[in-house]
DNA sequence: TTTCTTACA
DNA sequence: TGTAAGTA
């Protein structure tokens, strides 16, 4: 089931859909870029790709944001998120 | 048409 | 944060 599930490419969307699946503008997704909260692939021509994992993160800067919490906290919030599902492996994070 | 960057209010 | 201009 849960195992071994060959997730050979997660869907990729554009900024504004980005946008629009997070509830953020295309505006502040750039902005948190510049932050470093998050870093978008890139097309050839230049174009961000967001990828579902991208989203996520995403969701997760608006309630930081939505906390009090500033740009330059949040990368580090996202960063030590980030280093503990490494270090956990992929434990379903409990969201309550 | 959409995206990109930069700049201003 | 929103919008403008100029570009690819």
């Amino acid at each position: 089931m849960s195992s071994g599930r060959p997730e050979p490419d997660q869907p990729l969307y554009t900024i504004s859909v980005a946008a629009e699946l997070a509830g953020i503008s295309a505006r502040t997704l750039r902005l948190y870029e510049r932050h470093g909260l998050l870093t978008p692939q890139r097309t050839e021509g230049g174009t961000r790709r967001y990828s579902d994992n991208d989203i996520a993160r995403l969701r997760r800067v608006a309630e930081l944001v939505a906390s009090g919490v500033n740009l330059a906290g949040i990368r580090h919030v996202l960063d030590l998120q980030d280093e503990n599902t490494r270090l956990r492996g992929s434990q379903p994070a409990e969201g309550e």
